[in-house]
RNA sequence: GGGCGAUUAGCUCAGUUGGUUAGAGUACUUGCCUUACAAGCAAGGUGUCAUAGGUUCGAGUCCUAUAUCGCCCACCA
């Protein structure tokens, strides 16, 4: 017998372990149709957050589902190395222990790295048991595993024979901490306080001097030309002069360049081409040279003069003094800007000249956009809205900077011998050659996720028959950083689009609406919540809270409720076995009108559940399942049952709706679900290899369905007028129907007699049942104003409709069941109205 | 500057191809320990659907503006 209240701890307990041994989880009966889903997976770096919840939820959900609708489920699990991210974790445990990684040496480096990830694979590997994912543990991955290295190599050594991977010298993205190039996803932009320095540039041989504006005035080492706008009246006269370079006393160009805005600042712009992307141009353009000044780690070089090794800070505000106390400082103008930092050191970006590879993204990108047109083979985003920003971003794409100096990830197989360079799976036969120290960029390797966990390039089984995947589901923070790249690298290598749906989520922000941060410390951790109240109550929280694709705001309040829910479920289910003693077998041929009832709503409910979970629409699913759990089952049938639970019916009723209830629960609660249908009589080996409810017309009842309707109606109506006028226990009833439902549910047995009586009366009607309550009672003003305004009510209503009915516009050009309904509708509220003026 | 989303009950959110009296949870009021559940039951009140126009027999839903909030991209010498 189950305890009078649902534990939750007690239910979760080691269930999963169960489920792991007996193999649920692990994918290939090939007499059943394939269907895939691959995990985005989570770095190695840390505990799995509350976002990963919801997403890991969600194809659990998925894959529960189809896996109930007997399709041979993949659901294939897998973490990644997060280069960068990883990199930059090791590195601060080991300075807790004074160690530098320079120290160590790529290889011993490289092992704290493992050692790293195994730990946080074991980490995350417990929380999904906690979460309770039936992940297909036996085709685990890891972005770093030889198979996949292997594609990664593939890839690039192609991508580089078809001239789509290039190696060469631009402005990237610096991360000064990491050391290591950054890709422009990579890079985020915050608004901080700055300032607009301006300094005075002295034409060469003149007195008078060009104000020019800077925000980074300890680049100026590094200026190799002014330039001013080719439309700019002001300085017409000045062009083929040379100004002199404040500090450095070095003569430079002013030159004529569209990129000067005449309408910003004073209209001149200092040039440096080798630490500002739009300087870069202008300096090809110009063919300026390019003068680094700055070092790796940030700090000034020797072309710095006197501010060597200072760092690019320390060296501005150096700089800006010795110009103030030089007179070549204007002004200073506070300004707000935005400034981009390493999305994992935090550091601030240096926009660096350097050699890197590249992927030219101009037709990869094209292949995409192409592709999105053809709706048999597009990748489907629902909601569809996300589409546009993987398009958008397509169609304005740079070309994407893949190599990190870093020693934690795929390693370029590139090789160099003076200047020649080989690109390969293998190392180049002979001597003197010298593999490329980088790494790639994380998101390359993960781009390749769907297909690489497959064995791809190898046509392996795994491969035939679950690529393309099915379903992809992923927050919308992502899309650019990942969706669009898979689609991409897909198409190139594989013709196929990675998946066909992709299933976008929004974030999960704090109850005030903010992003969850570690700053803020507001984050909220999904193992301290699944302690609380357990994972199915934060599983069907989250994916049922809120429609596909907008954000949550993380209420612990709604859990809660959650969680009620589920106790509801629980003592249902105890009602449930308390009444089904001696069920053999489910026996729906002798049913009373509430069986009939309950069996037409439950029908009703499969068929409207199975279409929202088919179309991935889980807050849909919950506002049909909720009302039928709570309102139909429990509120109204379980009432209703207590009358007729001797009858054999009403027994198979019970245990018929019940396990259809634990069925549709299963996918979102797999584990109360999993304990409550083992309690079952008549059960299948478990739950989640059992059929999913399928809709049975046979068991829709239409006139049972609108008979006990209206006795629900009936008593509701009843009730209300007890309560209304306060009419507590002495009152006398006659009825003109013989409805024992009724008369049971409302116990009436007592108080009905024949004769009318000449005391205060209150009728109570519906179509067909009509009660008069007789009450010793003064008729109160309160009581006649409430009746009258019931009656009032009715009336208007009635004034409405046949106002609509008798507009011509509405009859004519309305669907003809509205109309009829309409009608219908009337001919109802005039009965009752006459049953209700006494 | 370009794009996207939101605005509905005190709060958090749903609202299907337009269908005529707009829903849920929570909070609130009242009465109940009715042997599945008091973390419950019964009954109840709650809305200028952001604003202004328009299309339509009919608009929370479609169209056009506007306002406020949020997000993304680009630019920021």
């Amino acid at each position: 017998m189950l305890d009078k209240k649902y534990n939750h701890l007690d239910v979760e307990k080691d269930r999963y372990e169960n489920w792991k041994e007996k193999g649920y989880f692990t994918c290939g009966d090939v007499s059943k149709k394939p269907y895939a889903i691959v995990i985005p997976p989570p770095n190695v770096t840390g505990k799995l957050h509350i976002g990963h919840a919801l997403d890991t939820a969600l194809q659990d959900i998925i894959i529960r589902f189809k896996r109930m609708q007997g399709f041979d489920c993949l659901w294939l699990p897998g973490t990644d190395h997060a280069a960068i991210a990883t990199e930059a974790k090791v590195v601060a445990r080991l300075k807790e222990n004074k160690i530098n990684k320079y120290e160590l040496g790529r290889e011993g480096f490289l092992k704290e790295c493992f050692k790293w990830s195994d730990e946080h694979k074991n980490f995350i590997h417990e929380q999904w048991a906690k979460l309770g994912l039936s992940v297909d543990l036996t085709k685990e991955r890891f972005t770093l595993d030889e198979g996949l290295s292997e594609a990664v190599k593939y890839v690039f050594v192609n991508l580089y024979e078809k001239g789509l991977i290039y190696r060469g010298e631009k402005i990237i993205n610096w991360d000064p901490v990491a050391k290591t190039a950054l890709s422009n996803e990579e890079v985020i932009y915050k608004d901080i306080e700055g300032a607009f320095y301006h300094l005075k540039y002295f034409i060469e041989g003149s007195n008078k001097y060009l104000e020019v504006a800077t925000t980074r005035p300890e680049t100026l080492f590094g200026d190799t030309a002014v330039a001013v706008n080719p439309n700019d009246e002001r300085y017409k006269d000045l062009v083929g002069k040379n100004v002199i370079l404040p500090i450095v006393g070095k003569s430079i160009p002013i030159i004529l360049d569209e990129h000067a805005d005449p309408t910003f600042g004073t209209g001149v712009v200092k040039i440096t081409p080798a630490h500002d992307p739009n300087d870069f141009e202008v300096g090809e353009r110009h063919n300026l040279p390019r003068i680094k000044v700055i070092n790796e780690d940030g700090t000034m070089n020797e072309l710095a003069l006197h501010y060597q090794g200072m760092s690019r800070f320390e060296a501005r505000d150096a700089l800006v003094k010795e110009l103030e106390e030089k007179d070549l400082l204007i002004k200073v103008e506070k300004i707000t800007h935005s400034v981009g930092h390493s999305e994992r050191t935090n550091a601030i970006v240096e926009p660096y000249l350097s050699k890197q590879w590249f992927v030219n993204m101009e037709s990869l990108s094209k292949r995409v956009l192409e592709n999105q047109k053809n709706k048999d083979t597009k990748v489907n985003f629902i909601p569809p809205r996300f589409e546009k920003i993987m398009n958008n971003w397509m169609s304005d794409c740079h070309d994407w900077c893949i190599s990190r100096q870093l020693w934690w990830g795929h390693r370029i197989p590139a090789w160099y011998k003076n200047d020649e360079v080989y690109v390969g799976m293998n190392p180049p036969e002979g001597e003197g050659w010298v593999q490329d120290e980088d790494v790639l960029d994380t998101w390359f390797s993960s781009a390749l996720w769907p297909f690489s966990t497959m064995g791809w390039p190898n046509k392996t089984d795994l491969y035939e028959r679950y690529f393309p995947t099915d379903t992809l589901v992923t927050g919308y923070d992502i899309i650019f950083f990942w969706v669009c790249r898979m689609t991409f690298q897909s198409l190139e290598f594989t013709n196929k689009r990675p998946f066909k749906n992709c299933l976008i989520h929004g974030l999960i922000r704090d109850k005030l609406g903010r992003k969850m941060s570690k700053s803020l410390g507001n984050g909220v951790d999904p193992m301290d919540m699944i302690q609380e109240y357990g994972a199915d109550a934060l599983r069907y929280y989250l994916t049922t809270t809120s429609a596909p694709g907008m954000d949550i705001r993380f209420d612990e309040e709604k859990l809660r409720a959650t969680w009620n829910f589920i106790n509801k479920l629980w003592n249902a289910s105890r009602f449930v076995l308390m009444n089904i003693d001696g069920v053999k077998e489910i026996n729906l041929d002798n049913l009373n009108d509430s069986d009939k009832w309950l069996l037409t709503r439950l029908n009703y409910t499969i068929r409207d559940v199975t279409k929202y979970m088919e179309k991935f629409e889980f807050n849909n699913v919950n506002s049909y399942l909720y009302s039928f759990i709570w309102n139909d089952f429990c509120d109204n049938y379980i009432e209703m049952a207590k009358f007729s639970s001797n009858e054999e019916g009403t027994k198979s009723t019970l245990l018929y709706a019940l396990t259809a209830i634990l069925k549709m629960l299963h996918p979102f609660m797999p584990y109360v679900t999993d304990l409550l249908y083992n309690e079952l009589p008549i059960k299948d080996e478990n739950i989640m290899i059992s059929d999913y409810p399928k809709m049975n017309k046979k068991l829709i009842f239409k006139d049972s369905e609108e008979k006990v309707n209206e006795i629900i109606e009936f008593i509701k109506n009843y009730r209300n007028t007890l309560k209304e006028n306060n009419i507590t226990s002495k009152y006398q009833v006659k009825i003109n129907f013989d409805e024992k439902l009724i008369i049971k549910m409302l116990k009436l047995d007592e108080k009905i007699i024949d004769e009318d009586l000449k005391i205060t009366s209150f009728k109570v009607a519906t179509k067909r049942y009509e009660a008069i309550i007789y009450f010793e009672k003064e008729i109160t003003d309160e009581d006649l104003l409430s009746q009258k305004k019931k009656i009032e009510e009715l009336k208007n209503s009635i004034k409405k409709r046949v106002a609509l009915l008798s507009n011509e516009a509405f009859t004519s050009k309305a669907p003809k069941e509205l109309v009829e309904k309409e009608k219908n509708k009337l001919q109802e509220e005039k009965e009752q109205l006459e049953k209700m003026s006494v």
